[in-house]
This record gives C-alpha cells, structure tokens and sequence, in this order.
RNA sequence: GUGAGCGUAGCUCAGGUGGUUAGAGUACUGGAUUGUGGAUCCAGUGGUCGGGGGUUCAAGUCCCCUCGCUCACCCCA
C-alpha cells in the first residue's frame, strides 16, 4: 500500500520551523497588547453565507477558492479563507457594538482558499490579523497601518514597502469606474486579453495588472484620488499626512487596488521585496460596507491580514533571526540499572526550569555523549555503575570538557551555578 | 483553471548515443577507542529509479498516459 502524504497545499511545520512562527505570533501578540487590541478566538468554518455576502460573491476568493461542504445536518459550510469577516460575524454577535467603541481584535490561525500552490502560497496558510471595529476615524486607519509596521520593526525585518490608495466609498466609486472606462474605452487594443475582460466587470482591477504593456497605458490613467468625494479625499489625506507624521515611510500607490468587495476608503499594502511574485506580507484597508452585508447595522472598521508563512520567508531571507530553535540544555546519561536514577535526575532538573533530556536507549556512554552533542546540550550528567555504587552524578561541561563528581542531590545545584557561570 | 521546469537512498545529487548485481557524498547504526562528544579511518542498514502501459533480446535511460513537487499566470496574506 501507498504511504499517504499531505495533501495538495499543506506542509508540516516542525520543530526546526515551528519556533520561528512562535517568534512571530509571540511578536504579533505584544503589539497587540501595547496597542490595545484583544485576541478572538474563533472558529476556523463559519456559514458559507459569511462570505459570499461578506467578501462578495463575484470574487474569485469566493467563485472558486472556497473550500466548502455540506454537514451531517444540511448546512453550507466553508473553511474560513480569511478572518474579516468572522471578526465582523462576532462583533455583531456578541452585541460588542452595544458596548464602548471602538472594538479592537486581533487573532491569528489558518485560512483556507483552494489555489495553485506556489512560493508563499498554500492552501492551508496561516495569517495574523488586527481589526479596529466601531470607529470611522481616519486615525484608527493610522493606527492599524502602524500597528503592523511595528510587528515587522519588532521582528527585525527591513526592505518593505508600504504602499496606501483609496478605493473609494459606494458614492464616489461608480464615477471612477466611469472615468476610468471612458480612459480605457479608446484604448482596449493596447491591453491585454484578461485585462480587456477586466473591463466589463471591474475596470479597476486593469490598474493592478502587472504586463508591461497595460502598465504603460495604466501610468497615465487618472488616479482615483482625483475622483474621491469630498468625504473620502479628506479621510485620505489625514491618513496621508498622520503617516508621515509618524515618520512612516509611506508612498502612495494609485494602482492599488483591493479583490475584496467590502473595502471602502483606505487600501494599504506593505510589500517584501524578499519575496517571490506573491510579494505582499501585509494587506488590508477599511471595510465600513461589510457589517451591513452580512445582514448587520451599518458598522465600520479598518484592519489588516499578514500571512505568516510569508514573514518567516522573509525573515529567513533577511537573516534576522535573534537566538535560534531551544536546545537540550542538560542530557543525562544512564546505563542498565541507573534509569530511575537518572529519570529522578532530569525531573528535578525541569522543576528548576533547565531544559533537561535523558537517556531511553540500551546504547553506549560513547553513543550517548554523541547524541548529547548533537543536540546541543551544554551539559552532559552520566550516572553510570561507578556512580550507582557511590550515589553520586558525573557532571561534565561540554564546552570546555571539564567534568566533576558531586554527591547525587547536589547535582542540579551543581549545573545551576555552572549555568549562572556560563550567564556571565 | 493555464503555462514551464523537475521527480534515482532520510537529505544533496552522479548515472555519454538503451547493455551484467543502480553509485557517491551526507545522515543513521556499530567498530577502531571494553565509561566520555565534536576529528579521522573501517564496516553495516537503507532503493517498487514517482506510478502504469508500450517499444526492445535488454529500459533509470526511448515513447505514451498518469500522479507528485517547484516556479509563474489568474487572484491574494
């Protein structure tokens, strides 16, 4: 019989991985704290409902990238593709708008959306996800955008691009949309195939595509900062200038545009040039049309998600890792007869808070000293038959080889001021 | 969904135009060193050559199909 693999899209984060993501959602939670946000915990599948009427049903997250079921019970189930609009789903459902404004969440976890896999994209994937529920001022916009520049300052990272726009609002959108059609009406046999189907059913998606010859063309279309209505060019421009209050190294992208429907007003991307063709490690905007989608009163927000997996390979490329994976700080080595022994040993070690590991092999001390080594023990304990017949413990120091023989119950103390000795 | 590249040991890879029993390095286990790691040397374990079919006296090698991986498009974190 086959052995079976992980699916399609999916890859085991182990130990030699893992730490790092703890690195990066320890991070992510003490920004969290020290901007005020609160960690949800929710469901990994909602109603499928959530998003088709939440992100929309004519994007291509929902058409085709679901990973939906029916239950035992008749339900549309889908694996949740984001965190948006789950946030959204338990503010309103919990009554959190009844309380004092502004909610502010955050939580991280797995997404699901059913893509090609390629660098940086899988179709499980997890993401970090700040939102800031209940507010319509242009500050909670600043304060999202920089909540997030302070996770990737905190983690060390460099060489990202921040990039904001406006989408717009349900009033002033339409007249973009025309502008832009009348710019590009004349000029549809200079875009591409895809593009020209863009045309149709959303215009401003030409602006994002990345063919040199539609970018060309879309360098000069009019930027939908000059078609904002009043409402929407000074929620910008407060964002704009807040930013640059705050030193942020910001530049205004008037290609940028959001696949979600519920964006409205501030876009904002930040990219990694240390990435592959899915370069964005952060993307987000303000969302004030997604309550009432989703069948709740009008409520606005503004939030971001970053795909983890992408920090880390940014990070990773960066070389900005501090520390590296926890190691074995003490190995105890035993022999036939001085198991208990050493398993009262490590026991007692662990209760102190050193990392502590031991011997569960029929091998030779030689096997184990090597084993020890590998792993990056400092120390190394043996408990042999000498030490059995004497009830003491060899404790040895693997840096410098020296070795000592203690009384048994003086060993931890023992490798605890040896362990301050090496602190210093 | 579309395109390109790649699938040989746990890992990294050799295997000219088909030709005996498929190799190396590394890792793992053991030994040299009978209670002491990192170095060196020796030995051993480890393979349905991704899978199926075809051509041939003969296929890791050629042909077809299929699966998987990677990168890119679309879209997005």
């Amino acid at each position: 019989m086959e052995a079976i693999k992980a699916p399609k899209g999916t890859y085991d984060v182990l130990g030699s991985e893992s730490w790092k993501w703890a690195r990066v959602v320890n991070t992510a939670r003490s920004v969290a704290e020290d901007f005020g946000f609160k960690e949800a915990i929710l469901p990994i599948f909602e109603h499928t409902e959530l998003f088709s009427r939440g992100i929309g049903d004519a994007t291509d997250v929902v058409e085709k990238e679901m990973y939906t079921f029916t239950d035992r019970g008749g339900r549309s189930i889908t694996l949740r593709p984001e965190l948006t609009a789950s946030m959204m789903r338990s503010y309103l459902e919990n009554g959190l708008n009844h309380g004092p404004q502004p909610v502010k969440l955050w939580g991280w976890g797995p997404m699901f959306r059913y893509e090609r896999p390629q660098k940086g994209r899988n179709r499980q994937f997890a993401q970090i996800d700040f939102e800031i529920l209940g507010v319509s001022s242009p500050f909670a916009d600043i304060e999202t955008i920089d909540s997030s520049m302070e996770i990737y300052r905190r983690l060390g990272l460099s060489n990202l691009q921040v990039l904001i726009n406006s989408v717009g609002c349900p009033k002033c959108r339409p007249n973009y949309r025309e502008t832009l059609k009348k710019f590009f009406e004349s000029r549809l046999g200079d875009l591409c195939e895809t593009c020209r189907e863009r045309f149709d059913r959303n215009p401003l998606r030409i602006l994002d595509c990345k063919k040199t010859e539609c970018g060309k063309l879309t360098d000069s279309a009019p930027p939908v900062i000059d078609s904002l209505c009043d409402e929407c060019g000074e929620h910008f421009r407060t964002v704009e200038r807040g930013l640059a209050k705050l030193g942020a190294d910001v530049r205004v992208d008037n290609k940028l545009v959001r696949g979600l429907d519920y964006y409205t007003k501030t876009a904002y991307e930040i990219l990694s040039g240390d990435l592959g063709a899915q370069n964005a490690v952060c993307g987000g905007g303000r969302y004030d049309n997604l309550a009432e989608a989703i069948g709740g009163p009008e409520v606005p927000g503004v939030g971001f998600a970053s795909g983890i997996e992408r920090i880390v390979i940014t990070m990773e490329a960066q070389g900005v890792f501090m520390g590296g994976e926890p190691q074995t700080e003490v190995f105890v080595i035993s022999t036939a007869g001085s198991e208990y022994a050493a398993s009262l040993l490590v026991h007692e070690l662990r209760a102190k808070g050193i990392a502590s590991d031991m011997n569960f092999t029929a091998r030779s001390i030689k096997a184990q000293m090597k084993y020890a080594s590998q792993r990056g023990a400092k120390f190394v304990c043996i408990i042999g038959e000498d030490e059995m017949s004497s009830g003491s413990a060899t404790v040895k120091n693997m840096s410098d080889g020296s070795q000592e023989t203690t009384p048994r119950d003086l060993a931890t103390a023992k490798i605890l001021s040896w362990k301050e000795a090496l602190a210093k």
